[in-house]
RNA sequence: GCUGGAAUCGUGUAGUGGCAAUCACAGGAGACUGUAAAUCUCCCGCCUUUCGGCUCCGUAGGUUCGAGUCCUACUUCCAGCA
């Protein structure tokens, strides 16, 4: 029987959720842990395919809902699939939509993101909002295009369309993602559709496959989706109800706090199938998630921020994070980090990139993104190696005390 | 020299009698987690942690209850004409 996706585990990290493993897609094999990159719009912003793989990047992360919008699902079909369609060649997965059910739902234009909680009051206003581009029901979610206004309905079965026309090796269910306000019935609510919606995508999904089966083609795989927010029986209810069902592997969605990475993971990752891979949905924009993640049996994350920072001069160190920007860095001619070995720290200098920013040159997006790109993709490579090393603990507690200083670091260590 | 015009926070500007000043840029800092994002937020005359106080629209006078806004002179700049 053909496979679109085989997850095999080298190393159990005993007492622990931890693994390291090898996926492998008909585009080749991700080493796992893995950082997954972000290309959204099927490009990492500011950064070449040749740029992506020399900073160690191993797979990248599209978004269908963006790429129904701009340019057309039908397009990159034509292309031969995305990876064509971008020149890249290696493991691709794609996102269903379902963040942009929230993002530009409940969330839209209101500011919440995983720190809302310190923002209540504007979060609270978004539940009473009128202007958010998205009306949620059982059979789907209306959209209003941020681009045109144009209307778009997207059920589960059209994102499956839309994703096997993407074509990306791994495809993601198209979940209701809630917000950080939602009361615990919403949240049940939202997640008992999630599931229904899962099943449909899966069975939407396997019909797709034996039409690529028919024709030769190649097979996608396809992960469900856990929610259920910070509630612990919700959580478990999910991952029982989708490890019960015949997915290729597992996201894990809704998780909005640093915090929440050691609890809502292990709830999760207990449950769920051992021999399937697990991915970390959009967390990954400190150290300490990275290390968490593992730790609780996380195999792949994805997340824009270490692209996103760098383009507003958030840039990374193993001594903690600086915003190059500052007027201070103006003369500074050393590396952004001396101990980084990717191409901006070998090449140019703090002052360089703290010109080019200022200056709104666009290399300087390039430059600052390669380097923190880097900097989470090589972290989880050296985790996945102290992990193979038998030294996870000694390297998680070194590195993190040096980020964080050793007593922020205390929170993550217990 | 004559005739007009103009002088406002580092820069460019808004403001034409009312509780002392708009916007942008520059500058200072912060945020960003399945990308609505090369974005957003805050500060930006002086003192004060805050409350608040002081000062302020080229200079000096004047009119007025009240002047960046009106009048006079001066200074500087700009344009045109000599």
């Amino acid at each position: 029987m053909k496979k679109s996706l085989t997850f095999s585990i080298n190393k159990q990290l005993d007492g622990t959720l931890a693994r390291t493993g090898v996926v492998k897609t008909p585009h080749g094999i991700i080493e796992t842990p893995a950082f997954i990159v972000g290309g959204t719009k099927a490009t990492v912003k500011s950064l070449n395919v040749e740029q992506i793989s020399e900073l160690g990047g191993q797979s990248i992360l599209v978004n269908a809902y963006h790429l129904m919008l701009r340019p057309g699902v039908g397009v990159i079909n034509t292309a031969g699939g995305v990876g064509k369609f971008m020149n890249w060649d290696r493991p691709t997965f794609s996102d269903s939509g379902g963040f942009q059910v929230f993002s530009l739902g409940m969330a839209y234009k209101k500011g919440i993101n995983v720190t809302s909680h310190s923002r209540k009051g504007d979060a609270a206003q978004a539940v009473h909002s009128k202007t958010q581009l998205t009306k949620i029901t059982d059979d789907g979610v209306h959209f209003r295009s941020e681009l045109d206004g144009s209307k778009l309905f997207i059920t589960p079965e059209i994102s499956m369309e839309f994703q096997h026309k993407i074509a990306a090796d791994i495809h993601m269910c198209f979940d209701e993602l809630t917000s950080p306000l939602a009361g615990p019935g919403y949240i049940k609510q939202a997640m008992d559709r999630t599931h229904s919606w899962a099943e449909r995508c899966l069975s939407r999904h396997n019909e797709l496959n034996d039409e690529h089966l028919a024709e030769g083609d190649d097979l996608q795989a396809l992960y469900g989706v856990v929610q259920g927010a910070r509630e612990e029986n919700l959580r478990k209810e999910s991952a029982t109800f989708l490890g019960n069902r015949d997915f290729d592997g597992y996201g894990i969605g809704g998780v909005f706090e640093p915090e929440e990475i050691s609890s809502t993971v292990r709830w999760v990752n207990e449950i769920l199938p051992i021999d399937r891979p697990r991915h970390l949905l959009g967390m990954g924009a400190q150290p300490a998630d990275l290390f968490l993640g593992v730790e609780y049996g996380i195999d792949t994350f994805d997340c824009v921020a270490p692209t996103r920072q760098a383009r507003n001069g958030a840039l990374f160190t193993y001594d903690g994070r600086i915003n190059i920007k500052n007027s201070g860095y103006s003369t500074d001619f050393s590396p952004i980090d001396s101990n980084c070995d990717c191409y901006t720290c070998r090449n140019y200098t703090r002052a360089y990139v703290h010109h080019l920013l200022r200056s709104n040159e666009i290399l300087g997006l390039t430059l600052a993104s390669i380097h923190n790109e880097r900097f989470v993709v090589g972290t989880v490579d050296n985790i996945r190696k102290s992990i193979n090393d038998g030294n996870f603990f000694d390297y998680k507690k070194e590195f993190l005390e040096r980020y964080y200083g050793p007593d922020r670091a205390k929170v993550f260590l217990d």
